[in-house]
DNA sequence: TCTTGACTTAAAGTAAACTTTATGTTGTAT
DNA sequence: ATACAACATAAAGTTTACTTTAAGTCAAGA
């Protein structure tokens, strides 16, 4: 199957300015043309998957630039391109450990307003401060050792 | 205990220049000042964490500005905070989702590029492409019906 | 053939979140 | 008392990732 740009902006929830505009920055590599219009192809449609698979972890657009430079360059670059992976694998699995203390947080404060509520004033909870999740280290001065 | 904007910058891993930024859009409530200076206490530690987590979720400003505003207002808006985290909550659940999502199809393309590798040319494994993971739902065409 | 709507490009505009710069003030050590 | 580092503000600049606009081209239906 091929599909206008229209409808491949549709499937895949982004604008068509935006589909153009990732063309241009060199992000979906040798699509087809017809009288001047875009065709994509399903080969297409696969790698936009991986692309906004990309964008969802935060990729900036240069880094996503250079594994399509990686790609162009063939059976050459394949390690390039794994060691890519398992480094963006390794940067995922973080930034899902960094939501879910994130989500501590917030389960805490969540139990926090919950109780302060059933109290009527913040007052009564505000003990519970003291045991709040901590997100991530923290630093502390010199000064305090 | 007190810290400076230096100590606290170094904390939490951020810029003086960021948490001057910060205190100026009114994303940090009542520091207390010392001859002109920010002088912060653990109170405002223990928010900053919460500020940093909710930064870290991609919260925009306007809608951290806008939590703060409701803490500013007292016991009155505690069921409205309450009602916040519990969407963010949701929120945080959902991004945690997508990131696997992603995981998965990262770790495809992990397994894809080691079996390349081995063979010594993609050529040998783009049967595999078939098979790998959908991102999402992706929503057909009329026309395709 | 004409109209119309979806497509094209290039260039300018926008929004968010800082960062940098310029200039001035404060507190501490010598 | 003086030097100097760390602080302060205001305003301008930067970066990223689009979005919008203007002007033109192509293809399909009346």
């Amino acid at each position: 199957m091929s599909y206008s740009i229209k409808e491949v902006a549709d499937m895949m929830n982004v604008s068509t300015a935006t589909l153009r505009y990732y063309d241009a920055e060199g992000l979906i590599p040798d699509i087809k043309r017809v009288g001047g219009r875009r065709v994509f192809e399903d080969t297409d449609l696969r790698w936009l998957k991986i692309l906004l698979c990309m964008k969802e972890i935060n990729m900036p657009i240069k880094k996503i630039r250079e594994y399509v430079e990686l790609v162009k360059l063939g059976d050459a670059s394949l390690e390039k391109r794994y060691n890519m992976f398992i480094t963006q694998k390794k940067i995922i699995e973080d930034q899902i450990e960094e939501l879910k203390d994130c989500l501590k947080v917030f389960e805490f404060k969540e139990e926090y307003y919950s109780k302060a509520i059933k109290a009527g004033t913040e007052k009564a909870v505000e003990g519970m401060l003291e045991y709040a999740p901590i997100l991530g280290k923290i630093n502390q001065p010199e000064k305090n050792k």
